[in-house]
DNA sequence: TAGTGGTCTAGACCACAGA
DNA sequence: CTGTGGTCTAGACCACTAA
């Protein structure tokens, strides 16, 4: 096809059609998209173009694509999902998030460090929610994060939100790319020590991390406050 | 091309053919490889099978590509390299690695938990060096790593020898893959402190890491103790 | 201008899953 | 058995680089 109208490859036009599609929930999570053929002929292109676009879509953990199967629309808010972005792991190596008492989500505007992390203008509007996370009767993490009130608009106001970011994002039609986060030693602040059932000024492990979209705006910026015990911190470079 | 002898991908097979070339140093670090087209001549192949595979290597980091210029290889043992398994960074967001004061390599016999992260048995051969962290006049970490012994042949014996394992695994003919990095928290024992220039006792990181081979074999374990100060631990997650 | 990798096409056949 | 994605082919043309 002729490049009239873009010179952008046809394989990430095509991809950004096809996320769209299923950011807006068009194609559902769990279910099955039409086959490479039919796709390329609805869009006019080669097989092979399309399926660069699927396989590009594979890479970004949008789809599974299985022979013999088909291509089915992974479900972005998904236990998987939720803890992609936790590198805490229990004794056993696997991923933990454990199970969240949440505190109700407040409302105000971006102080200083939200507004560096979440490259927000001073006074912007931001929610806030503060999350205590527990695995197997132990609370080993505090929670505090922010979102832009832009990208989750009316979430005060209603309930039934979830506090989980995956689930928001997907609510509000965003899909989450990569995050990063910083690791320091902070000391337990008293309130912080009662809660995670340590001594005031027990070191702790501060975790301060921005999750964005896969378009590269920043989603939430959450500062934990962990004690590991016997669980541990794993990161993975490549 | 037919399957007539193994079943398995063609481009995978050419992709650890290519590989091998670059380990052995039969292709030089920083050298264009032949253009796609004569190497999917020479080994009887169509352009984008070949194609699949040198795109597959750069994946791998083992070669870039450029339009207009060619495929070159990676210099697996430069700079780059030796800092790509270090997480930590400076105020200005850019990778450490910093200078190194090496104590001299000794030989000895795995114990128990080098026994488990590097995949060894019980009284199996290994070298062990200590490395002295340093980045603008501070230093900042005391790493005690071990190496395999087979995989370093003759290592203690000559001097000359780097310390640094992207550049040991370059002259041993070996790739590397990825590392994992286990973080907890730990007090600074006296002889520790005193390298570190910080009171005794004070929690600093504990850095557990394994770095592999890109066949999955670990070649180094390395135990750091670091104090960051300014500086911070930064992880990514995708 | 010549040579490179990047994109795109239009098929073929294979391996695999499920009815 | 049918339909799916996975592999492979054999070209075409384009964008970029460097001489």
């Amino acid at each position: 096809m002729a490049p009239i109208f873009s010179t952008r490859p046809l394989y990430l036009q095509l991809r950004d059609v096809l996320t769209e599609r299923i950011a807006t929930g068009e194609w559902k999570a769990g279910v099955a998209i039409p086959n490479e053929g039919d796709l390329a002929r609805e869009f006019g292109v080669s097989p092979g173009t399309m399926r660069k676009a699927l396989g590009m879509m594979e890479g970004e953990r949008l789809v599974d694509r299985r022979q013999g199967r088909g291509t089915f629309v992974k479900d972005q808010g998904s236990e998987d999902r939720t803890i992609r972005f936790s590198n805490i792991r229990g004794a056993d190596g696997m991923r933990i998030s454990g199970a969240v008492t949440q505190a109700h989500i407040t409302e105000g505007t971006a102080n200083d460090l939200e507004c560096a992390r979440l490259r927000l203008r001073v006074q912007d509007p931001v929610y806030r929610v503060r999350r205590v996370h527990s695995h197997e009767d132990r609370t080993f993490m505090i929670e505090d994060a922010s979102m832009p009130a832009v990208l989750f608009p009316g979430l005060a106001d209603s309930n039934g939100h979830s506090h989980r970011i995956a689930e928001l994002a997907q609510q509000h039609g965003m899909l989450l790319g990569k995050a990063e986060e910083r690791i320091s030693i902070d000391q337990a602040s008293p309130d912080i020590a009662e809660a995670l059932g340590i001594a005031s000024a027990t070191p702790i492990l501060l975790l301060d991390r921005v999750i964005e979209t896969l378009g590269g705006r920043p989603v939430e910026w959450r500062l934990g406050r962990c004690h590991l015990a016997s669980d541990s911190y794993l990161a993975e470079m490549r």
